[in-house]
RNA sequence: GAGCCUGUAGCUCAAUGGCAGAGCGCCACACUGUGGAUGUGGAUGUUGUGGGUUCGAAACCCAUCAGGCUCCCCA
């Protein structure tokens, strides 16, 4: 037992429990996304390294992902994210496609970080966006797709909050401060930080940076300010538009939600669990205007967003939203009742089979009182057995194990009586 | 990449330098044509791994692996 070999850091194991819960998401992740016509696609899993270098920082590439020299000679990386293989496969097709492009994925993405709660090495990811419209209206599209999704799992907006903001008005808003183009990226990371720093602390960190005390007194009623949205015709349409979709309550505009500075260029959002167990976001996403310039593609504008499976899977078991998992797809277990009998046990299985159920059969002669056992174990809703009385008569018994009620009937017959108790 | 905490039976955890234990779960039997409940009995183990200190280590020291918290980062 102490001699087997871990599975490697950071990555997760999925049992059929595990699994059932991921596919929930998955399922979930699908049904959002295709009430809106979004399709679904995927890229490769392992990409050139060049496609990130090019557009994320060189360190951040090598430091975080994971990459490797193939058997050619080739440096390829494991996909830390999808946003560049969707930005080069939107421009080879740019001519053919018919825009706004609506795409949907969700599969697998490896960073080499530090793993702990609400982070691993290998994670599966849920991306979405929409390519080939800028209006604020296709913004408030994509954060109501995400808003379906969180009320489709039963997040309700006193759990979960999508915190909206817009670079363009913070940029104008800098504009009005006098904060200079170079400190931006600085000034992003102490908006970020704010709720992480003391207060004293912050203040003192926004001096060190280099901004002046009027700037940071303008900086802190800026972001005290949760009024600034009406400034925004962007932000005052897609808040309109939000209501008309339905979802209004599950959002709010709040000015220190920032996202970095590093593609975004306009409305930006981020999805957050009220109750703070988990401090990272459940999913992020936004505007970006010059994606496929990178990638050497036509202008074309669009909006996104993406979500984790772990902080999304932390927020939903700790809040009971995971259905119950089922031991077994199937709720029938035909029993064994002895070596000579085996074959009418098998025969029986096949026929209820064919008639449409879910049926497992125990796979060797063993006393019935664990064939029960395991039955029961396995959550199964009836047992049926073909002892030496019922084959002689073609019947089979048919147990309910939810009342343990009991009926023998015909064999024809023992397909709807299941069902009947299966109801 | 840095700091701190944790690691004991399948699970949750006791044992603070002196015989490695409890609860739950598991297995068997009571019950040779039938699960859940009950009773009786049984097995839980390289104390994460490797080394060191000691008459003696689960405990103390060093290293290492894994998980967690914080910083960093978050494409």
């Amino acid at each position: 037992m102490k001699n087997i070999i871990q599975a490697v850091k950071g990555t997760r194991e999925f049992y059929p429990e595990q699994m059932f819960a991921r596919n929930f998401i998955y399922g979930k992740v699908r049904a959002a996304s295709e009430m809106f016509g979004y399709q679904e696609w995927d890229g490769p899993f392992i990409e050139p390294l060049e496609l990130y270098a090019a557009k994320s920082g060189e360190e951040l590439v090598k430091k975080q992902s994971f990459t490797f020299e193939d058997r050619g000679g080739e440096q390829v990386a494991l996909r830390p994210e999808l946003t560049p293989s969707l930005a080069r496969m939107i421009a080879a097709k740019q001519g053919e496609l018919n825009f706004p492009v609506r795409w949907w994925s969700f599969g697998p993405f490896w960073r080499y970080e530090s793993p702990q709660r609400g982070r691993s090495r290998e994670f599966f990811q849920w991306n979405i966006d929409m390519l080939g419209a800028d209006s604020p209206e296709a913004d408030a599209e994509l954060i109501a797709v995400g808003a379906t999704f969180l009320r489709s799992v039963g997040l309700s907006p006193s759990l979960t909050q999508i915190y909206v903001n817009n670079r363009r008005l913070m940029d104008s808003q800098f504009d009005a401060l006098d904060i200079p183009t170079d400190k931006r990226v600085d000034v992003s990371n102490l908006v970020d930080r704010r709720a992480k720093m003391e207060s004293a602390k912050w203040e003192a960190y926004a001096l060190e940076i280099g901004l002046n005390q009027n700037q940071l007194d303008g900086l802190k009623s800026l972001l005290g300010n949760f009024d600034l949205w009406k400034q925004s015709e962007e932000l005052t349409r897609t808040f309109t538009a939000l209501e008309a979709l339905g979802v209004k309550d599950y959002v709010k505009f709040d000015p220190n939600i920032m996202r970095g500075l590093l593609y975004y260029t306009g409305t930006v959002f981020e999805a957050f669990d009220t109750s703070g167990s988990v401090k990272r976001a459940i999913f992020g996403g936004g505007r970006y205007d010059n994606l496929l310039a990178d990638v050497g593609g036509q202008p074309l504008s669009g909006v996104g967003f993406a979500m984790g499976d772990v902080v999304a899977g932390i927020i939903l078991q700790e809040a009971g939203l995971i259905p119950e998992f089922q031991p077994s797809p199937a709720q029938v277990l035909v029993t064994v009742f002895d070596t000579t009998l085996l074959p009418q046990s098998f025969a029986l299985a096949a026929e209820l089979r064919a008639a449409g159920l879910n049926v497992m059969v125990y796979p060797e002669p063993t006393k019935l009182q664990k064939q029960f056992k395991f039955a029961d174990k396995m959550k199964m809703k009836v047992a049926v057995t073909v002892g030496p009385d019922e084959a002689a008569n073609g019947q089979a018994a048919v147990k309910s194990l939810r009342t343990g009620e009991q009926v023998v009937v015909t064999r024809a017959a023992a397909a709807e009586k299941i069902r009947e108790w299966l109801k």
